[in-house]
DNA sequence: CTAACTGCAAAGTGTTTGCACTCTT
DNA sequence: AAGAGTGCAAACACTTTGCAGTTAG
């Protein structure tokens, strides 16, 4: 995999000269390790793989590094609502509108939506409780405040 | 509203006979706020409100009594990944399939599903960036692990 | 050479826990 | 009464920040 290691490379130093950023070892190893893992990992679960690269790197510089590939859109948090819990008082089966800003969140009925429907079958053993759908965007004040 | 003060109470005194949990004071004045919250409170929310009925009252007892809720089912969380940080290396449109017990993120591919489509119109002003699905089950390992 | 980045430790959040006291059953 | 729940403070986990020293451009 000598070949990944160096597109990798070479697509950070665009991506950081890009966006105004430095190309620093640290970086690029968090990006590697980042777009290596599949599985959507946590914070710590990529110091602990660039740690064995980088015994003396600092937990405090994955998250200002992940702040900063998250803020420049080379990577995403899979949800607008970690850090703190929210709480569903509709147990009926029901989508959700979510303001990427704001963090609010609306309810959508079941039925605003075309049944959703699997073309494929689900890896072996999964037990499906529930689907729901996220409708991610900006809401009326957001995209408003955003116009400046 | 003194009616729906009324059913409140007799719904969760029900159900907390059901779990064999105690009727409290606190416990129902939490419940009533949450269930007339509509717009997926954070504990703080739920705490500043029932504060106003019961200056008393500790926030350690609206966590205590959310998590009861949650384990019993009168609530449930809006995402299963709040707490920790998950990151998303593919920026690809596309879908997860997520288990409840263990938290881990499976990538569904966009076209594993029959296209997403709204039947009504969103609240006006709102700007979608984009949709995913999640699909809440228990994976292979979980369930297996379930039935002891 | 300057601005940006790193490492460390300290400070901040949001949440849980241990314990003495009180209330429900 | 006995067990469950409450309030408080201390403990925790996760994340951010301030600062002195280092490195990239």
């Amino acid at each position: 995999m000598k070949e990944k290691a160096a597109v990798a490379t070479t697509e950070l130093r665009e991506r950081c000269r890009a966006a105004g950023l430095s190309f620093t070892h640290q970086r690029l190893v968090i990006y590697q390790e980042l777009m290596a893992m599949g599985d959507h990992p946590a914070p710590e679960d990529v110091y602990e793989r660039v740690r064995r690269q980088i015994p003396s790197l600092s937990l405090a510089t994955v998250y200002n590094n992940i702040k900063i590939f998250v803020e420049h859109g080379l990577l995403r948090e899979v949800s607008v609502h970690h850090g703190s819990l929210r709480l569903e008082n509709n147990l009926e089966p029901h989508h959700h509108l979510v303001c990427t800003q704001c963090k609010a969140i609306e309810d959508l009925s079941e039925d605003d939506f075309e049944p959703i429907r699997l073309k494929k079958s689900l890896p072996k053993g999964f037990s499906v409780h529930r689907f729901t759908v996220e409708v991610l965007g900006l809401c009326r004040k957001c995209a408003a405040a955003n116009r400046h």
